[in-house]
DNA sequence: ATCTGGATTGACT
DNA sequence: GTCAATCCAGATG
């Protein structure tokens, strides 16, 4: 099954909107061993430099951050322990937004997710930000790739029914910024990840 | 050169 | 519920 990645221009609208239009869109990984792909069903936006959860707060530009700069649809993935993250970058060049992609609902290439994943509940597979990367086989090298074009892209999936929106997850140490509610999810989807 | 801590996960009490 | 794994970016000297 091939998929169309979508246009550029996706990518040209504000970082909230997009955080919740990217809802339902499939997140496609090749490799040689096959295509394997799910449907994002949580996001979460980083708003730059007003936002103290945000690798680019104050407009802090490193190695890492420094795709964050460039414009919308290019990846960026960072390292978190021993997992793999992957980032949406959003907003207009030199504005540092970007949209974590949290959890998947499997689609192309479930025995290869399957095996990347071991021995365990298919619900497991791909209900957080570090075991979907995992699932997809994204890693670092996928830094600064564009995701419309593969051989990591994002395609035309399905329309949510409801979306819910809430706190952001794991960023307890950011002031008043681990309140504001910029996480995103398809209501009722099974894989939406578990806050702690 | 060295130290610190994290946008997580999985195993264990 | 707690906690170790395990590694690198970022900060500091």
């Amino acid at each position: 099954m091939r998929h169309q990645p979508l246009p550029i221009e996706f990518y040209l609208q504000p970082t909230q909107l997009l955080a919740k239009q990217l809802l339902g869109c499939l997140l496609v990984k090749e490799t040689d061993e096959g295509i394997a792909s799910g449907y994002i069903v949580e996001t979460e936006a980083y708003m730059g430099a007003e936002d103290r959860a945000a690798h680019s707060f104050g407009n802090r530009r490193t190695k890492r951050t420094e795709i964050m700069f460039s414009t919308a649809g290019h990846v960026y993935t960072f390292t978190m322990h021993t997992h793999t993250l992957v980032n949406v970058v959003s907003g207009p060049i030199n504005t540092p937004e970007a949209i974590l992609i949290r959890a998947l609902e499997p689609c192309d290439g479930i025995d290869l997710i399957a095996a990347r994943r071991g021995k365990k509940k298919p619900v497991e597979w791909t209900n957080g930000p570090g075991k979907l990367t995992a699932a997809l086989e994204i890693t670092q090298s996928d830094y600064g790739r564009c995701f419309f074009e593969p051989p990591l892209y994002i395609a035309q999936g399905f329309h949510p029914k409801d979306i819910a929106s809430g706190p952001r997850i794991g960023i307890e140490n950011t002031g008043e910024a681990r309140f504001y509610p910029w996480r995103h999810w398809v209501a009722d989807n099974p894989y939406v990840s578990k806050s702690r």
